[in-house]
DNA sequence: ACAGAAAAAGATAAATTTATCTTAAATTTG
DNA sequence: CAAATTTAAGATAAATTTATCTTTTTCTGT
């Protein structure tokens, strides 16, 4: 559904978020070891996100990267569409480039709606929310992850 | 969500289904005109097909692909299992390999609702239920399609 | 039997995604 | 200021997906 890039982008910014009350910059090596990412395409992603600023970053030593509080809101949408685009938010489900309303695909009816419930999904999910819904519950990252 | 395997799979069959009742042999250039995909790409694909009995095939003069009853009565469920495997159907929204309902990520819920969606969508479709749906509707494919 | 038409199979190539490596620039600390 | 650390940037490489090409096999119609 989402690609390793986005995957991974997510993972991280949810990771920056669950360290944010520290008041720390984490670096590469820390992000990519908790959230279990190749290092050197995680620096790669890390800097897409910082050059468009939805994470923040310090060069030199005790820098790395962090978030701030306006950018812990970040919803899931935001991230998904700028790493993978919109193709898989709002393309058609048989890959037909003339599909619409006026002219639907075979599918284009139920597809829509489950891309709709994809859509909201995103939307309605923010990095701090689904960091803080991590803390005092058994989420997989908790474990990978050190809260 | 789906490969271009995939979409070029589904799209391929709605399109013998629609030609079915003909009870005529389509060969690879009609398809991959009809369905506008590459030509041998679509030889491939139609290849993995008719080895995994989703179609029928003849080599020969006259020869091509064909649907027989049972076959057209797959629904895209199966097919996206057998081109793109499970994956998209069953994998963690977040790529976390560990993530289950014990030790859910933390979009685990949501996530698992999208999918169920999307499965059931898929599961629901037949192609020839498709096809047939088509006649008598403006459909994209029906325009791209000679029905 | 023969010629032509078509799928099957296998090898190759291009494009994209994923991943790595190297160098440069910036920042902190001693 | 110098050294160490860290992001930034750019070049390169590997893997996967997408696409093409070539040869072989099978079948039909004459």
């Amino acid at each position: 559904m989402l690609s390793n890039a986005c995957k991974y982008a997510i993972r991280a910014m949810i990771y920056l978020a669950s360290r944010q009350s520290e008041d720390v910059k984490v670096n590469i090596r820390d992000i990519s070891a908790e959230v279990d990412s190749p290092e050197p395409f995680t620096a790669k992603i890390m800097q897409a996100l910082s050059k468009q600023g939805f994470v923040s970053s310090l060069k030199g030593p005790t820098g790395g990267f962090y978030l701030e509080t306006k950018q812990a809101e970040t919803t899931l949408l935001e991230i998904v569409k700028a790493i993978d685009g919109t193709q898989v938010l709002d393309g058609c489900g048989l890959g037909l480039k003339t599909c619409s309303d006026a002219h639907p695909c075979p599918i284009h009816q139920e597809y829509s709606h489950v891309r709709q419930h994809f859509n909201d999904m995103l939307e309605n999910n923010t990095i701090i929310g689904l960091a803080q819904a991590m803390h005092g519950s058994n989420s997989v990252l908790k474990n990978i992850l050190t809260i």
